[in-house]
DNA sequence: TGCAACCATTGCACTCCAGCACATAACTGG
DNA sequence: CCAGTTATGTGCTGGAGTGCAATGGTTGCA
């Protein structure tokens, strides 16, 4: 149970959040992944979802290894090691061997793996502009500053690549030779 | 094709949105898809995606028949069939005749189908509560308004992707007083 | 040197989903 | 009644993911 936190005397500063802001972002969560999930959808031809979890992981943590990566998917490290199979010879991953300790591979994107990726996200930035465009201006003003709070508090930072895909409550994974 | 709005003349109320806008819907977007994530990968021992993008369609649409499953899925109707025979003897869905026409199905959601939505809707809320709890009531207050017109205007989206994961599951956004 | 731990890979079996072709049943309109 | 359409079901094939068991290579340590 992470859900803690619902005991205000945990945070001092919150109080009980009405049932209106909790609506309210339950709605505004359902056109937003609808959003995130067209921009998956737009892939579906090229990539797996698991492939597709993959790339988004090592895009936004760096190369990885094969148990780093089963690790963050939660499977077993034979499925790591076959979907990285199938995304080596897609052409969108680049596998190689680790000098330093010849047990692990480093796991990178090749240029189409990246390029896949932002390709996702452009068009997931697209599409949020297109709904903010059919808002006004003034239901607009102030809109930014609030979203960043919620996404502070949900623990997000503004820096992170887009990992926010996030198929699964990822756990934390270590990254090779740390 | 209604995807076209960022046309300033189609919408002449809506300048155009700034960089920081995009980012914090962009910001939000991942932690709100992590909460929506978690409370799908939350069923994941009992029913598959697919099946869950099944549930999730007729509890907001109401019974359906399997043509009807089959695009909004956008999927072959005999995997429709094949899907909804799995729910069926999981004691998830309940499949009666169309007495006004025999060709139709009606399928349903059983009392425990129902609940597994509810579940999932129990759990997506209580993670975006948590999320609220931890803000101050200053950073929260006038969040609501702004998401829900974020929502209203998300509302216009083509729905080609609504269910591309079956995430939608709430009714079509209804902003209170709106 | 020997042993334990770690990493990656392969074989095997299984489930699920996908599309296609085809068959069956039911309705529609003549 | 007959022909055409619609809705559903079934057999088939293929692909992808998953876990388990076992193997071989590598490293670290006593």
């Amino acid at each position: 149970m992470q859900t803690s936190g619902t005991n205000p005397t945990d945070h001092p500063e919150g109080s009980e959040p009405s049932d209106d802001d909790i609506a309210a972002v339950m709605v505004a969560a359902r056109a937003i992944v609808a959003i995130t999930a067209q921009s998956v959808a737009a892939l579906d031809d090229q990539v797996t979802l698991p492939q597709l979890r993959v790339l988004v992981m090592i895009a936004s943590r760096g190369p990885l290894n094969l148990a780093a990566v089963a690790h963050g998917l939660d499977v077993h490290s034979s499925n790591a090691t076959r979907v990285c199979d199938k995304l080596v010879t897609s052409g969108l991953l680049h596998r190689s061997d680790n000098p330093d300790d010849r047990r692990n591979l480093v796991l990178e994107l090749t240029t189409a793996g990246r390029g896949l990726v932002d390709t996702m996200n452009r068009g997931r930035r697209a599409a949020i502009k297109d709904v903010l465009a059919r808002m006004t201006s003034s239901r607009r003003r102030g809109l930014a500053p609030k979203l960043y709070s919620f996404a502070e508090a949900a623990g997000e930072l503004p820096d992170t690549g887009a990992w926010a895909l996030g198929w699964t409550t990822e756990n934390p994974v270590r990254p090779p030779g740390g």
